[in-house]
DNA sequence: ATATTATATCGCAATATTACGATATTTATA
DNA sequence: TATAAATATCGTAATATTGCGATATAATAT
């Protein structure tokens, strides 16, 4: 108990979950926005922009892009890690699918 | 340690956070899908659908209504959920943002 | 070669999440 | 009123996540 059941879905629910589970912490939320703002960043550039340290900043951007939110290419001493469009087509139309449907959908009320 | 420093960040990047992390578990990305296919559900109808408890499925379905994803109306004794659009429009908006970015950011490569 | 710079990983402690069975709650029905 | 049906909550155990300091790794510069 207490682990997820991952072998009981299929593996596009999977990994589309891994994806919003990777924007669902503040800090790699943060990371993204950072990223839509300024295009690259390497590591220290995120140090120095949120409350945490150089390992933490190394750890959330790791899991950004072992779900594929972002990619990084090695640059001299740093990592040059900017967004990656992975998945975006799948999220689009998603949450475009939910949008259409709920006006038809809802239980009482109208919308 | 180990708690997320909630504190450091913005209303509106907490709250968007919190509808990644609600999405971000296979089993309500689930949920949400089969709410797509159906319109509706009771908590009875996921129960039959995946290998979770009915306290988990119950559990979940709270989760995902806490972060704004669906809403629940009472109907004599089931509760009849439906997806909400709470926070759709944001999300397109921040997904589509990245997608538009991308070609320009990326460090070495084209895409 | 050695030092510097930037990032990644390790080990640990604190906290959060997940799941379950058992039970409570609430509404409808006999 | 008593029973049944559906959902929510409680308590608990197992696991996962988060964050930090310390350290390792890798590339550049002296």
């Amino acid at each position: 108990m207490g682990i997820t059941k991952i072998e009981s879905y299929s593996s596009d629910v999977l990994s589309l979950s891994e994806v919003f589970k990777a924007l669902g912490h503040p800090a790699r939320l943060s990371i993204v926005s950072y990223l839509l703002k300024k295009g690259t960043c390497i590591c220290g550039d995120i140090v120095d922009e949120l409350p945490l340290a150089q390992a933490s900043i190394s750890r959330h951007l790791q899991a950004l892009k072992t779900a594929g939110v972002i990619k990084g290419e090695i640059s001299g001493t740093s990592v040059c890690y900017c967004l990656s469009n992975e998945h975006l087509e799948t999220i689009l139309t998603l949450i475009h699918s939910i949008k259409l449907s709920i006006p038809k959908t809802c239980c009482d009320e109208t919308v």
